[in-house]
DNA sequence: CGACTGTTTGATGAAATTCAAGCACAGTGG
DNA sequence: CCACTGTGCTTGAATTTCATCAAACAGTCG
């Protein structure tokens, strides 16, 4: 999920994708499918779509957050993605013609929607968005992988560390602050997403303030230190557990791209 | 990667998809590019592609196995898959339009070649083609986010046996035995696979053979008690670490399905 | 036959979870 | 306005799982 980042696109009119819809199947005969688009408010704790449910349709994130989790048969979930705007949304469905995942929100946001039809009217018509789609999807898989091998291979506090060095990222991408942000998810969804305990998170974070890495207030975090933060994830070095720690070893979360579906690439590592 | 399993389709030609280029496309434009499959023999070590190598085709897996893994740009890498007959390779140049992987071969095997100009011509004419690739590359992602969960929750017991499980299952899906096998992994390759140090995974097998789980003999391996391995990955009793041991949790690892590419859709879990 | 890779086994230690409290803030209702 | 309750978060202590270090063995290949 997410990539599809195309931020403050000026031509935008309905929504982020519009731009591209418009530039790349302008004459083409999807043209009237996609202008259909449409966009819907939800608040927080909203439901966009759940496991099971029918796959009728892509999203695109216009603005605010959410997050999708795979719920085992009955057990624990797994949450496997958070959303910012431009983040694309729904690809879980062509699987199985549902949707794999819950997905819900994290504060009050804005979802564009695209209908299968429109996605098969765009995928017939639009080499570029064929490309784009695939891309995609092919990025979301390489993140997978990445976030895999992160979990394999990076100690906690690394992957912390990575998980904010990409949220900062992702939300400078988007036009917004790289040094400070509010977290608009829960420390819970933190530890799930990151495959941690939340004492582990709350611990880890005390630790980086009094490191001086960075700020924390609540849901408030500032970093202080991005080089440094960089450098724990990148590093392999020791580290102690404790608060005169500093050396420690690295990570490389997402890969993304700004702008337009057409420039869909991978960055690889960002920092 | 994975899936696009077809295994024994008895009207394969060339390969296990040009059956389904022949059912699927066979009267449109694309046909003459997908027509000129080609196949080709590698050798245990011989390498398909590396990451960075220009993305300019596709493929599926005739016999053998393989394995793709990334590199971080200079430290270690992770094996990211695992590859038997029918499964696709290669959907992770779509990305960058290179490849992000490098795949080798872990014993002989054959592989279909197609083009990206047939990919192309494929998904442009054909509307099951695009679904199937979709579906594969969804499915992928899935698969993916299982594994996530599972190295997130599930102990390395579990997490053993869900891949002997998973192993089990897509070779018996291949027409193979499912109760024994040869793995043509090393211990370093499931290790790194798993996310465990090679050690544990010796120490476990081991541990398993005296549960009468399993019996190993180097690389080959018999179920023994498949029902129980099963509790093992779906349970989250407490578990001796010792020989006693019995009760543990479980895992969930990949869900595929048999048969032409028209049928790719999502098992969940298979056991 | 060495030399090598792949594998097993034991002893030790570290990282992170679990269990257990307690705090902080928000909202509710008396 | 103030206790009261709940959620989200922090902190400490004990425990557990697993990796690391170290050594030795097994089968293979030139």
């Amino acid at each position: 999920m997410s990539q599809l980042h195309f931020k403050s696109s000026p031509t935008c009119e309905y929504c982020a994708l519009s731009r591209n819809c418009t530039e790349n199947i302008n004459n083409t005969s999807a043209m009237q499918n996609v202008q259909v688009l449409t966009h819907k408010i939800y608040h927080k704790g909203d439901t966009l779509f759940c496991a099971g449910d029918a796959f009728n349709a892509l999203y695109i994130m216009r603005s605010g957050s959410a997050k999708a989790s795979a719920t085992t048969f009955e057990a624990d979930e797994q949450i496997v993605d958070f959303y910012f705007p431009g983040d694309l949304l729904g690809t879980d469905g062509f699987a199985q013609k549902q949707h794999a995942h819950n997905v819900s929100f994290l504060e009050t946001s804005s979802v564009c929607y695209i209908s299968v039809n429109s996605v098969n009217a765009l995928l017939t018509h639009s080499e570029l968005g064929r490309q784009q789609l695939l891309s995609n999807m092919s990025q979301n898989t390489l993140n997978l992988q990445q976030q895999l091998m992160n979990v394999h291979k990076m100690t906690s506090i690394q992957r912390l560390t990575g998980f904010l060095l990409d949220l900062s990222h992702r939300l400078a991408q988007r036009g917004l602050s790289s040094q400070q942000f509010t977290l608009s998810m829960t420390r819970i969804d933190i530890a799930n997403y990151l495959g941690m305990a939340i004492e582990t998170v709350s611990r880890l974070l005390t630790s980086m303030q009094q490191q001086r890495l960075i700020q924390v207030q609540r849901r408030h975090i500032t970093l202080v230190n991005i080089p440094e933060m960089r450098k724990i994830c990148l590093s392999d070095l020791l580290g102690q557990t404790e608060d005169e720690s500093d050396g420690m070893q690295h990570a490389m979360l997402r890969s993304t791209t700004d702008y337009p579906l057409s420039s869909i690439g991978r960055e690889g590592r960002f920092y």
